[in-house]
DNA sequence: GATGAATGAGATTTCATTCAT
DNA sequence: GATGAATGAAATCTCATTCAT
């Protein structure tokens, strides 16, 4: 019996976490989707809360702060890449096939409105104290190692051009990954179109050949 | 006699009218170290004012709204790279040559902390209202409608490939100038480094020759 | 079950909404002591939220701004003036009575401090915009054809004198209402004398008979 | 030559004296106005300062606060008052023709836009301090005085009714001569119907004869 | 005397966070 | 667990008044 009830209690703990883990999710969509449009300042909690539907007060059960959430918002979206570039790996045999693809998917989210990481740096939060934390408390940092160790090989395998600093080359990507962001939503290009162009420059440069 | 004082009013006044450009010039450093520091919203005109030695009053004798101000400073940031653009039409011959000096003069200021309009774009400001006004009380239009005449020209001389859209040549030119930005200030590399291996990848790709 | 559940949970809001209507009801009140006593300018927010005990925050969440709170006490003064001239307009049966009535509770209500919406006028609020908006968002309106219809039934019962334009006479009535407006508290006349010279003024006038 | 110096002197100091007082009244004329369009708190010295050519420090000169500037109106209007009171006193036989009269030229002035005293208790100023200051400091209560006297004549003449109280016939008159407060500029009947009603009213009351 | 730049106290309003129900 | 009323700190902005020139 008491095995029977530690079952049953099992079960509806793992139901209330379930449920719990939905609704955080439903929090971090809604966050994610005014975030973007608004920035991080002129996003307020009572907003974030009436978009999801629940009270302010559940917000706060669900996340300690306002930074905490978007950092954990972070950190879904990190995840979410690292996972992408799992399976790119995978999939693609050369280091330009695998960036394409990056970029591909990458430039797909965010026209989808779906949106990335990228996007996030620029929803403007206090820069210092937040920085620290993303640093610390989320995978960026693992992030960046593993598009280190990408040029890296790319590099060692003959692909790319050893004199290009591997950690400007980084940068490179995701300022090229992020740059959609001057233009107005009417007038983004297609998501193919951009990546034909940011790999024609990644492989070519723009010089007439 | 009348005019012995006349002269002695006007140099008065151009006293004034210097004393009070001076003023407003301090202001604008200040707000541009403090805005690149912490972003729009976590800036207060109380610390502009501090930090400037003057009273909150005051500010708002020269600025009349916290975005008029930072308005100014992006006007202001956006001349002088108009200015800066001139001078490198007029002294470099190619358009390679131009772009080349584009980036190694923005990477110095940049670098050197006197930053720039690019960085400005990531302050964080509440997206839509104020968009709006950089395009239409700024130089901002002006400048895109330079550079991209610039890639024009390029393409036209047939130095530069025409199948990368003009507009996707400008954004990605802005965003290799902003990429710095996910940089901690003590791993920077030096102006002239940056500009070369960002020169390589737009005029060769990255690909190994 | 969820009958019972339904019931409380119904008990609870009514609850809720009963403390939420009450307390307003307590900000409207303090707020009118302190507007008829300083005028509208100078009072503060903060005044208000002290007198009724609660933060200023808490009145931002019952009223939108200091506007909107004083227009919905003109608003509350204006309905119970209507409700008392349906009252009067039951209760008495000639025009000359339901005068004589309205006048008579008027100088009640203001003598007793309860005071009333003919001295909000003299509030002093700024003058345009508000008078706009007292016009379309209160029943403003409503109260002047309503005392515009008095006059016009007076005069077509043969009651009053056809000669003086009712536009006329509905100003002189609020006019009149007003009046004490120029008194010092102690010197104050008592409600029926007050009713029964304005009465006497209104019906024959000033001159000896 | 010292008696010719000092008649010089003196020429030259009732010259600035002259112009100081012309320039007051210039002050006072632009303060009516604004005033009696925004109200006391929505008029920033700033304004008047504007409206009449001069700078605010100036302002200060002649004085020596806000307040003492709108009081320095106040007494203006009021002696202004005084005078047409004298003149009616002196021209017209009966204290009926008087208060006609003087019933005339306020809402002629009124109407021309003038404006008066009357209205300048609608302006909104924070009520306590600033009432006291008006009684003490300008001739208000001698306005008041003699107003009472002119109707306590009208009843030892057996002109008035002796059952009215005297103060109450003054608040009466007073609040009738303000009573067009309510009205649309656009709406304003003439001053002549304006008086011709109201004289009807004082004297034979609005009933039907 | 005249100026207007400078001040600083104070006003309205917003919002992340807490906590009693 | 969920709610949302309450808080209070902080932000932007205004303006009467002063004072050095």
């Amino acid at each position: 019996m008491t095995a029977e009830k530690d079952n049953k209690t099992n079960q509806k703990r793992s139901l209330k976490e379930r449920q719990r883990a939905e609704r955080e999710q439903l929090i971090l969509e809604s966050a994610n989707t005014i975030l973007l449009e608004k920035g991080y300042t002129a996003t307020s909690m009572d907003e974030i809360a009436r978009e999801v539907g629940i009270s302010k007060g559940t917000l706060y059960l669900h996340f300690s702060s306002k930074e905490d959430l978007v950092l954990a918002l972070f950190e879904e979206k990190l995840s979410a890449f690292l996972q992408l570039l799992d399976q790119v790996l995978e999939e693609e045999p050369t280091t330009q096939k695998r960036l394409e693809r990056l970029l591909l998917e990458t430039y797909k989210e965010i026209i989808e409105g779906r949106q990335m990481l990228i996007a996030l740096q620029s929803i403007g939060m206090d820069r210092n104290s937040f920085r620290e934390r993303v640093n610390h408390e989320t995978s960026a940092g693992s992030l960046t190692q593993r598009i280190t160790a990408l040029f890296d090989e790319g590099k060692q395998s003959g692909e790319f051009d050893e004199s290009i600093p591997t950690s400007i080359m980084v940068s490179m990507l995701f300022a090229l990954m992020g740059m959609f962001d001057h233009w107005k939503q009417s007038e983004l290009p297609s998501a193919e179109v951009l990546t034909q162009s940011v790999c024609q420059l990644l492989f070519r440069g723009i010089l007439a050949q």
